[in-house]
DNA sequence: GTGAAAGCGCTAACAA
DNA sequence: TTGTTAGCGCTTTCAC
């Protein structure tokens, strides 16, 4: 492996000139040395150690993304837009799926520490202690979409209004006709967001959410058939909310295997328009969370956090409803 | 921060006795001193620099993995297995998508150069040159998937026989009654796999291909809309094998606006069988790749050949064809 | 304009 | 059974 210092040998100057060059504080340099070393630089494909780099300097040009299960299409497109932000600005991203177990969560945290990553983007946190010391010990960390409980903490935020956007599409069915709507979620949305969205529309319409009407399990198709299945078993439903589209997907699936019509026995919608969304039977009806944009934004924060100390903030971004035919 | 030599001092001992309790050569150190340093470990909640390590051992405990496109659900699919071996032996992951440019590709190797990264997972190849390069410097490499020209090299491969895939696909079409069998797939396939097994397929039956029943475009919903256009607008066809599910979704929509019926009037295949495959209307029949398989298989094999020196092998993974009411 | 030297945190020979 | 030391490849201060 060539190093800086075949380098400099090859040119006939000193390794510090060969750094200065390459790290452009090339103001004292004669341009005779920069070309002749640049030349030889090109010539052996040399290129430069990140890892002492990194160990000189504290600094590695790499931030960590922790996510629940990439199996879910919402999560890659977060990836995409921090990927590509990353890109821009020189940085490595390590990924790690922790696939919804908390000893997997406490693994990656370990491992990004020990890898010295220069911040760090979290979609969930299922281990708040472990979260505590990383914030502690000011690491740069920015949250996307699964909101944690950040009060108190210095900590860049990406959020799109979970509730309002609940809210207005839960709204979309009672103004359809829909009377009897059901809810069916997961546990691990911060402060129940999605759920209260819920119960603000049928509060508009001067409902109560019904306990017999909601379930909770994963953002999972699996949740989305056996929600059906618990609340369709003892009761009925014309509507139906769910709280991502996974959850509709096996909503809907369930529904038909129980002789139902979607929309024209039970309206369905989903949430985060997924990109296949569009393209299911029906048409999911469903609330579009910028993905891409928001991992873009997210690593972008980030990054100009550690690079020039701008600040972490919170920075809520629009979703919109889109309507398909799930819910006409 | 704290360092191992906070450590070494806290317990009275040398900076190197607590590498050797942390690095497991505990063989000549006395039981006394080493639960007293792994006390102070655990109070401390020390973690290694892994960054320092790495400089000093040539090793970085890190993988990367190339990709063309993280929005195509098949790839995170193998991306969670690469991960799930990686966590197992401790590997971090660092992801690149290329967006299918090869400028990006560019970036992504050398970012990858420098960082270090200890051996590397590909899924496709665009710049050769870039890649001999790598092989050269003796960086051990494993391509899953869309094969690369490998001759040669020592590489690890884990692929699938899409050209037997793809003829067995075919021939279903074929043995349902459909006689006029089109293609919609995409350039950058190795060896062209999937159009010469639906070639093999068409010739078993004592057909020829028709050049105007093909078409290449990307592994891409749009590819699946443009496909169908084309060859439909000038010809007619009652059967299309597509190159991957992707395409599939957009052709069989697009078939829908043409008023055609799948599979009634066009039988439909897809390749992949991503996890929505089964919710799409009608449900996808399908060449399923164990993805997850691939990516654990791929890591697994890399990481053996960075740790023990296992050698990098060719392994063949199966796949099995999905009949659902695409091609019925 | 350029170079010498210290040191980032760690490992591994070698010495004691 | 434990400690000393050199050095991984790089940056940066300070001296020339």
């Amino acid at each position: 492996m060539i190093t800086m210092k075949d380098i400099a040998e090859k040119a006939g100057v000193s390794l510090s000139t060969v750094s200065k060059i390459l790290n452009g504080n090339d103001r004292y340099i004669s341009e005779a040395t920069r070309t002749k070393v640049l030349q030889i630089v090109k010539e052996t494909n040399y290129v430069p150690n990140a890892v002492a780099r990194g160990l000189k300097v504290q600094r590695t040009n790499t931030i960590g993304f922790i996510l629940p299960d990439i199996s879910n299409p919402f999560f890659p497109e977060i990836a995409r837009g921090i990927e590509a932000a990353a890109e821009v600005h020189g940085f490595a991203l390590v990924l790690c799926d922790t696939d919804n177990d908390p000893k997997r969560e406490q693994a990656s945290f370990n491992l990004l520490k020990s890898k010295k990553v220069d911040g760090l983007i979290l979609t969930r946190v299922l281990q708040h202690s472990a979260l505590n010391e990383l914030v502690s010990r000011r690491l740069p960390i920015v949250v996307v979409d699964r909101r944690v409980n950040t009060t108190g903490r210095d900590i860049g935020r990406i959020i799109v209004d979970t509730r309002s956007a609940m809210r207005d599409i839960t709204k979309l069915l009672l103004a359809r006709g829909s009377s009897r709507i059901a809810f069916i979620g997961a546990q691990d949305d911060f402060e129940d967001a999605r759920y209260n969205g819920y119960c603000d529309a049928l509060a508009g319409y001067g409902l109560k959410a019904d306990p017999m009407l909601s379930y909770r399990g994963t953002y999972t198709v699996e949740t989305g058939h056996t929600g059906v299945r618990a609340i369709f078993s003892h009761t009925f439903a014309d509507g139906l909310v769910c709280g991502n589209d996974l959850i509709a997907v096996g909503a809907i699936n369930e529904l038909k295997a129980l002789g139902l019509r979607v929309p024209e026995d039970v309206r369905v919608t989903g949430f985060d328009d997924i990109y296949l969304a569009r393209y299911l039977s029906p048409p999911l009806t469903t609330v579009q969370q910028p993905a891409y944009e928001m991992g873009r934004t997210a690593a972008d924060m980030l990054i100009r956090n550690i690079l020039f100390g701008d600040a972490l903030c919170t920075n809520n971004l629009g979703y919109k409803i889109i309507e398909r035919e799930s819910a006409l």
